[in-house]
DNA sequence: TAGTCTCATCGACAGCCATCAATGTGCAGG
DNA sequence: CCTGCACATTGATGGCTGTCGATGAGACTA
């Protein structure tokens, strides 16, 4: 099983093209948005992602002091993050390296009724 | 104790001002803003505000249905979506109406690095 | 090959959460 | 008052989650 997941997420981008505040959300894809706000329902993952967009990219090892949590915990972290479509990793050698996902933020912007 | 509450949510608008793309985010910051999104972290809860988003206002007892959850349940996510300060109550004889806060929301928007 | 470094996974624990039946509270009409 | 209705609260339960120590999987170096 790879590093790179996001399965069940794929479909995200295709449902979703109105604001919640158009018309009512069917339960479909209200099953597919909600773990992706969830994975950002935690403070840890809140200042990850922040840090992670703020250097634009940024290794593993640079979490774990920052955010003042055990290695376990940041790959735990960085995995909700990743499954959610939110970051993407890339190995390069020993390091593991991440980034954000753009287009995964612009949709959840036009979700809360941006223009 | 009043069923309008949101108490230590209101330094919220204060707090980050500027997107979670720009400046890694503070604890402080972290700390205020993962509980409004985790309470956009359910899907019942997505629904729930996007039918009293689509409605305008909406009665309790009207959320009952299309949501297919029990009275007590609707209760406790409108209560947790009052705490987020993402929606208000307000009492009319027996009946409880609600609305969406657009202020929250657009503050979300800007937290996501809209312009 | 052995050693070391980075990261992922496992196992366990404590705390939180969504859900509902039962009950309580407040409002309106008779 | 008393009854009925809308909603809030309580208590219980099953499941999920954040956390970390211990261990495993790769990758680089000597």
């Amino acid at each position: 099983m790879p590093a790179r997941l996001a399965q069940p997420l794929d479909r995200l981008d295709e449902l979703c093209c109105s604001p919640l505040t158009d018309a009512p959300l069917s339960p479909t894809e209200a099953a597919v948005l909600a773990p992706v706000l969830a994975a950002l329902g935690d403070p840890v993952r809140l200042r990850l992602l922040s840090l992670v967009a703020a250097r634009g990219e940024i290794c593993s090892c640079h979490l774990e002091k920052p955010l003042g949590k055990s290695q376990p915990t940041i790959s735990h972290h960085t995995r909700v993050l990743a499954e959610a479509g939110l970051i993407v990793g890339e190995r390069r050698g020993k390091w593991m390296w991440w980034t954000v996902v753009p287009d995964r933020l612009a949709l959840l912007r036009r979700l809360l009724g941006g223009a």
